[in-house]
DNA sequence: TTGTAGGCGTTATCAG
DNA sequence: CTGATAACGCCTACAA
């Protein structure tokens, strides 16, 4: 009877599986001739030879993992879309795991896939609960943090600086003339990526001797609507308002237009990401261009470093940019 | 020294790995205080059972494959983040894999996601090359077509009708009084559920003696926006617009917006998915809901329920409707 | 209820 | 350059 998998071919070609197993993985000592012998036998046979045979032997199982809140965010997915066609360059398999809204289930989330064979994880954001952080190191399974270019944790991190961004998108409105300033971002619970823009929008109306409201709200169009709303309606005065997240801002443009108000002549509008449709709405979004692709990109490639050649991975700040479209012009008056 | 594994615990109970491996798999023989000892022992070495182990002994490694064209589009990227939601439920991982719009790349995926051990794939639409259709049988690894509910190959599908979306949308333009009605849809090249549409579209205005215009442009945001300048910068009449995709539409009421042609009362707009803008724009977009979470869902409990009691796939149309919202009236004339 | 022993398919270490 | 052979860590008849 036929054996299976290596030793099928060792028994077909008269070799060993050693042999076998040499030209398998392209080992150079092994003769012209009989590497050219299996991998006909290879052929003929369609044999592939099982991936956990060879993570077990290997201790590999070039599987990476990836922890986001959701996919239904296209930033989210953007930058996983990236991600996955980088990894696959270097023939690593990304296995997804979403949070749904739940921060606690990340940790629980991290140890299904460092259960089933991660070699290392990529992280949303800087903060992440001791017991996470306790686990991976228990299991040695190398971690990067995204979204963010700092962490405290000990983590690599790539990503941008989002301190940085809020701080330039209240300037670059100051600069045109906004002295007050509507902002609307998502929930801060959970989400150091906002806090951190929340700040560097306070500390850059401060610099700029600006005044900003700031206004929370749930972090999709609807909460736009519902933010804009609430501004509209409300008593306070101001001439732009601020989206700290693209889907955010289409809300507010359309609340705008619902009530005849048009952008910018009546209220300037910025937002953050850089969606694809921001350069195509009516007027066209002025925002800040996030590099999330690039990030993808870089996360794979400094994992597959590490993995493939053990290079540490190096905490890299990618720049964010603004940039200038129709929703913003000076204040009327 | 310490033995590692099973054996380790083994040895640390004084029982035999049998028992070990028994309480690992919660086996039902064994007795409540040599469990809860084992268990201890699990506990106090912080024990985890090797999946690549596993998966070599058991031939099953809990891996579900999908390809998709990307994640990019956020159809797709809600229907993967449903699916995964599910799947974790039965403890199964996600691996994804996206042909970034070159088709030809799909068998080449779905080749890579078998040699790492998916135990079945989830496939997008229900065309595939025979090729990949050999090797799937071949390997005996089921695979689920979405999207669609029918198809010529014998793999199951679970999804929608794309047919009757596309002679609902145009039926229910009709029934408002609309006899001639542009059509703006994505590629039809490698995308039999456009395909499907379009069919749909014709079938429909053929059924209710209306006319349509068909115009096909790129499936993203300035797609919409080009075909909406096509379309309004040509000779032909029409009163509606049905875009066979929301973001098609949206790229349609931004260029509306631009032209100061206000929806519905020049123009109406219909669109298709009911992605989350949709039920806030201005107006409200009229669109077929397509039930993406209910068809990720049911993907993966129909692959678990394959796998883990294998119940037969059956293939399952999903019902579309049409929601009904502002963005359609009847034609002025 | 528990233990023994063999096998799952590869890789890897030594010899030859 | 090639071949035995022992891991790798877990599961599972078959026995006891």
């Amino acid at each position: 009877m036929k054996k299976t998998g290596v030793r099928g071919l060792a028994q077909a070609t008269g070799l060993s599986v050693a042999t076998i197993s040499r030209v398998l993985n392209n080992a150079d000592n092994v003769n012209k001739d009989t590497r050219e012998r299996v991998l006909e036998a290879i052929r003929a046979a369609g044999y592939k030879p099982n991936p956990a045979a060879r993570a077990l032997a290997t201790k590999r199982t070039r599987t990476i993992g990836a922890v986001v809140p959701t996919l239904a965010h296209s930033i989210f997915a953007r930058f996983l879309n990236a991600v996955e066609r980088e990894l696959a360059q270097f023939g690593y398999a990304l296995v997804i795991a979403t949070t749904e809204g739940e921060p606690e289930a990340e940790e629980r989330r991290v140890g299904e896939l460092m259960d089933m064979g991660a070699e290392a994880l990529i992280l949303s954001g800087a903060e992440h609960s001791q017991a996470l952080l306790a686990r991976l190191d228990a299991a040695g399974v190398p971690a990067v943090c995204t979204s963010v270019c700092e962490t405290a944790n000990g983590l690599p991190a790539v990503g941008y600086d989002n301190c940085d961004i809020g701080r330039a998108a209240v300037t670059h409105l100051a600069s045109v003339g906004h002295r007050r300033i509507a902002v609307l971002h998502g929930p801060k619970s959970d989400n150091d990526r906002t806090r951190l823009r929340i700040a560097g929008v306070e500390n850059g109306a401060r610099r700029a001797g600006v005044s900003v409201i700031l206004q929370e709200t749930a972090l999709d169009v609807e909460g736009g609507v519902e933010g804009a709303r609430a501004l509209l309606d409300g008593t306070q005065d101001f001439s732009a308002v601020l989206c700290l997240s693209d889907v955010i801002a289409l809300g507010v443009l359309f609340e705008c237009n619902r009530r005849g108000l048009t952008i910018p002549k009546d209220i300037s509008l910025m937002g953050c990401d850089d969606l694809d449709w921001a350069a195509n709405s009516t007027p066209p979004l002025t925002t800040v261009r996030l590099p999330t692709a690039r990030m993808g990109a870089l996360v794979a490639t400094s994992l597959a470093g590490l993995l493939d050649e053990d290079k540490p991975i190096r905490t890299a700040r990618l720049e964010a940019s603004i940039v200038e479209r129709a929703s913003v012009a000076s204040p009327a008056e």
